[in-house]
Formats: C-alpha cells, sequence, structure tokens
DNA sequence: GTACGCACGTGATTCC
DNA sequence: GGAATCACGTGCGTAC
C-alpha cells in the first residue's frame, strides 16, 4: 500500500456548472478536514483486517477485502462441520456408555453406607450434561453441588432430588455448556468429587 | 451505503503549481475509466463482506470494516477452542466408580440388545428400589415403564423425567418394595429391559 | 442546518 | 511508457 507522507496543499480554481451550487460556501475548510479523518479511520481499518487474514500478500484494498471474503467464508464453513463434529462425537461416546457402562454390584452394595460416597456419574448428549450423584443425606449438600457444577462453566438447567432409603439421596443434575466449557467427562467427575470431598 | 447511479461528467479547469507536471496528457480519460472500475470492484467488495456479518445494520464503510475485524477475531478465538475439543475429545466417558463399591461387568452386557436404548440401571437401598433410565423421547414410553415397574410387586413413590440432550430422556424412579417382592436386582434390570423393548 | 458518508476526477507513486 | 494503486479535495445526497 502506498504511504502519502506529506500532504500538498494544492491551489485549485474550478469553474463549476452553471446549475451547480455552491453548497457549502463557509465551513468548506472543516469538511476537508473531516474527510481526511474519515479516509485515515478506514485505512487504519484496511491494516487491521489485513493483519487477521493468514497468508496474505497483496496489500492492496481489493485483495485484503477479497481475501477477508474467502477466508471469512472457509471459516464460517469449517466451522459448521466442525460443529457438528464436536455434537456427534458426542453421541458416539454415549453409545459407547451404552456398551460398556452396565453393570451392578449387588454384593458391595450392602456396605455402601460407609465413606465411599459420594459417588458421581457424568455424560453427555449434544449440550448437555447429566450428572447423576448418590450421596448421604446432608443438609446444604445439595446447594454444594449445584455451587461445584457452576463453577465449570456449565449452567443448571434442571436438578432433582429424591430420598432413596434410609440416608440415601439421589441428584439428577442436567447442565448446559457454556461456549468455553472444554472439558473431558473423566476430568469434569474427578473435579466434582474432589470439590465434593471437601465440604463433606 | 449510497449508490451513485449517474455518474456526472464535470469540467474543471486546474492550474497546477510549476514544478508540477502534466503527467497524463492523453490517456487522460482513460485513466478516470480505470479508476472507476477499480472503484466499483472495491465497493462491490464491501457489499459482499458485509453480507458475511451476520447482525450488521450499519452499512458505513467503516461500521463493515470494524465488525468484519471484530467478528473475525471472535470465529478464530471460537475456532481454536473449538479444534481443542474436538482433539481432546477422546471416546472414553466414563462413570467414575470406586473399585470398592463396584466392577466392571464384561461378559454380561452381551445380553442387552448391542446398540440400542434403553439403557436401565438399578440399585436398592433398605426398602427402596432406584431405577435409573437413559432412553429416547417417545411418547407414551414414560407410561410403560411405570407400568413395566409396578407389574414387579414394586410401588412407585418417585418419578423423575427430564430431558437431556436433544431426543434423550432421563427418567429416575424410586420404588417401595412390597412384601412379596422377591427377585435379584440382575433378573429386575433384565425383565424391565425386556417388557420395554415390547412396546417401543 | 449541519454533520456524515460516498463517489467522483485527479496528480503522484510504484512496479513491470 | 503503461498499468495499477493510492490519497486527496470536492460536490452531492441524506439522515439526524
Amino acid at each position: 500500500m502506498i504511504e502519502t507522507t506529506s500532504v500538498v496543499e494544492r491551489t485549485m480554481v474550478v469553474t463549476k456548472r452553471a446549475d451547480s451550487l455552491t453548497r457549502t460556501p463557509l465551513h468548506a475548510h472543516e469538511h476537508v478536514i473531516a474527510e481526511r479523518k474519515r479516509r485515515e479511520k478506514i485505512s487504519r481499518s484496511f491494516s487491521s483486517l489485513s493483519a487477521l487474514i493468514p497468508g496474505l500478500n497483496k496489500k492492496d484494498k481489493s485483495s485484503v477485502l477479497g481475501d477477508a471474503i474467502e477466508y471469512l467464508k472457509k471459516l464460517q464453513e469449517r466451522m459448521a462441520t466442525l460443529e457438528e463434529q464436536v455434537a456427534k462425537r458426542r453421541v458416539e461416546s454415549v453409545k459407547f456408555v451404552k456398551k460398556t457402562q452396565f453393570h451392578i454390584d449387588e454384593e458391595n452394595f450392602d456396605f455402601q453406607s460407609n465413606n465411599s460416597f459420594p459417588e458421581i456419574e457424568a455424560r453427555v448428549s449434544d449440550k448437555d450434561v447429566l450428572i447423576r450423584i448418590l450421596c448421604e443425606t446432608n443438609k446444604g449438600y445439595v446447594l454444594n453441588i449445584i455451587n461445584e457444577v457452576e463453577k465449570l462453566h456449565l449452567s443448571v438447567i434442571h436438578t432433582n432430588v429424591l430420598p432413596f432409603g434410609q440416608s440415601t439421596l439421589d441428584v439428577t443434575i442436567v447442565a448446559r455448556m457454556e461456549a468455553d466449557f472444554s472439558m473431558t467427562l473423566k476430568d469434569l467427575v474427578k473435579t466434582l468429587q474432589q470439590g465434593l470431598l471437601k465440604v463433606m
């Protein structure tokens, strides 16, 4: 891009048509300055924009705009497929869970009332995370659970607490991932567990 | 953006500085046309670019450029996190279990119908049975679940149904054993599963 | 009515 | 020297 460093004030005498009116008689020079400012702003935007486009050598205005358009289209396109992939993988992970995740241990169930709680389980479908927790009845505990969940870039959209037996609580939570949620389920469960153990 | 449809040919007489040379003496008018073409090209690029930016009301050049820059930055940023998510998303979505309490029963999942819902889980505490079911959204299905449960000498005392993702339903049931209930959990789940598959 | 934005024609500059 | 690009000052339309 050509950069004109010195602004040359040229003297020009312009003969206008008879029907052409002298519209800006007084503040003529202010208009010049305003226009200068406007151009400068646009020019700077061009520079900023060109900086965002990878692999751009030609810095002329047409190329910047053209390549910006092209690049933007590519990005949007890739975004769509990527988002789809993420959604699809989540579905697949659910299927995987279905196959391997079915297990009941009858023998050990009688000894559950010691310190092995809370028991946490999580799974994903689309943008939702399903969290199931089994814990001892304990006042204030539900509050802590929700609090811990919302710390993890998840917004709770459903909760359900059921009494189960004499001293057990079944907590079910559905939470929606926020944009910056990026945790594996394993880490999610781990983090949750550690967070909850502290406040037991 | 303002579109000037008619190009007005103005007659201008310009007095130049002494050292300013008349560079384009002959092909002066071709220059005008070429410049016109260039401007038109840029202008069209502006229109195309503005069309790609969602939620753009102001169509002036500065706004288009500014918002394009902003939008592009947002896209690139989101791209990075999304790509990371895709890379990081492993197949594992595991339920965290204490080894003392559960063990993975690899052999037994063969008897389930290998790929489809519903996924059923059951456990006992005192006289209560907790039943968790994950199934596809399906009208009338919840009714069947409860019906099947009550056939097994269990009286439902709590139910909860939560939407999970686009097409999944999380059903939690707490039922109390009646006097003549005498089933292993394994059989309970098996029976429930077979009963539900019939009415799918 | 004035402040803003645009396209215009034009000289200058750069690159082949 | 010709082709392409730029910034400039300016007139015109328009929306506040």
